[in-house]
DNA sequence: ACAAAAGTGTTTAATATACACCCATGT
DNA sequence: ACATGGGTGTATATTAAACACTTTTGT
């Protein structure tokens, strides 16, 4: 991916990969980067963003890295879930062929470690460089077939966001800053991919005192406007666990 | 670690290390490592079991043979939790003098992948090899200083140990196959660090299906002899979501 | 007028908590 | 006899779940 800097520092065996989720009105996103396809084989051709480490970054560093070069944000929400290192996860001929076009040893085993980003609405812009050009927000539920073991990953980082989701509040890094219950709840319906009855997860919600009403309504919507809202670090010291659980 | 193999075959970058977990009436345990001092600076040296991966075997399966060396069980339960990258991880002088007394390629990055294991007290018999008659358990309560990052693994190990007990029913891979409630609620007891009333604790266990008394009790003791139970898999059906959490 | 989401309480069921005494056994 | 853990029930408090109608705005 990144191949601005010197290949010789890259490490050949340790790579990161990134599903990087995004929240609207259409649900839930992860951001695929489609690929140029070497020998033109199919058609489109995705997979996660992701690099090899460099020698001198840590993992955290080098996530943050791959994603600063896509979004031009610095410090994303950013969690690292597990690690990913079956022998044989390169193993289809046009993986390898793209891997002979950018790696510098297009055979070494890669162990890759997964992380998982959360992006706010407001900075769903992506970067204009190269890499950034050719990435794609796409609904969970219509992801295509990915690159080496890219759909493990990306199913894999969904289970590790649902059990971080019901544990801490986190939901928000997700929303603009100033948002509504009713996207809080159909976020949480989302990912959760389940229903939440309206008034008890208002009940719920409002009775953590770390989600604060705001002096500030919506405006320009096409129905009453609703109370906006925002979540309050000094407010949230650790009352948590597992409070966000919904059946 | 284990030198049986040929080097060549082991890859530089990545290595895994497990903390094995334990259990009996002296509390939680962990098995060290009593590493050789190259340079006889202090007194004992520890660290967590751990090895080079080889290039041919996945993640999964170098955990299960480091575990396999030490303990001459095949498929211990086994999980992984992180993955550890910091640049400046293998930082101590002793440290870089015990890898240059034991690696092809002593000044290698190397990222290690952190596993837990849980070993029944019916085997807490070691292998008999050089490797294993190293090995000590000590309560997690009085690890000292280990070698590399491998406290900060083992904190973690038990973070991740803690949540997985509240959320999912493994607490018998720490158990003999045939337990006593009270042996049970000292293990939550231990993992978790809380007290738990001996009532609401039976009740809630004896709710749940898949641990079933047996027609057997407890022979030997200096105490009315209590009721043998044992875990039942096909009576555990995914009911689960958080049923171990105890407050 | 209609569409779309906002906002609001009560009842009932389920679950969690707190709490104290007698019992069977080995030493 | 004593030490050790085994075994048992009830009352109260807390939390979760189910459920329907009126309000405000833009088009």
């Amino acid at each position: 991916m990144d191949q601005n800097h010197l290949a010789f520092n890259l490490n050949p065996n340790v790579s990161v990969d990134c599903a990087v989720f995004g929240f609207d009105k259409g649900g839930l996103k992860v951001l695929l980067i489609e690929r140029d396809n070497p020998d033109n084989t199919e058609g489109k051709n995705y997979q996660l963003p992701g690099d090899l480490i460099r020698n001198d970054e840590n993992l955290d560093d080098a996530a943050n890295r791959v994603l600063r070069e896509l979004t031009n944000i610095d410090k994303l929400f950013l969690e690292q879930f597990a690690a990913f290192g079956d022998p044989q996860r390169v193993k289809r001929e046009n993986d390898l062929e793209w891997l002979r076009s950018v790696r510098k040893d297009p055979e070494a085993r890669v162990v890759t470690i997964g992380y998982y980003s959360l992006i706010k609405p407001e900075n769903f812009k992506l970067a204009a460089n190269s890499f950034a050009r050719k990435a794609e927000w796409v609904n969970v539920k219509e992801v295509p077939e990915l690159a080496f073991d890219h759909n493990q990953i990306l199913t894999s980082a969904l289970e590790a966001l649902k059990l971080k989701m019901r544990t801490v509040p986190v939901g928000f890094e997700l929303l603009p800053k100033k948002f509504t219950l009713h996207q809080l709840q159909s976020l949480y319906e989302a990912v959760l991919g389940t229903e939440i009855d309206k008034r008890n997860f208002r009940r719920k919600i409002l009775g953590m005192k770390f989600i604060v009403p705001l002096d500030e309504k919506q405006k320009g919507v096409a129905h009453k406007p609703a109370q906006l809202f925002q979540f309050n670090k000094k407010n949230y010291n650790q009352n948590f666990s597992l409070a966000f659980d919904f059946q």
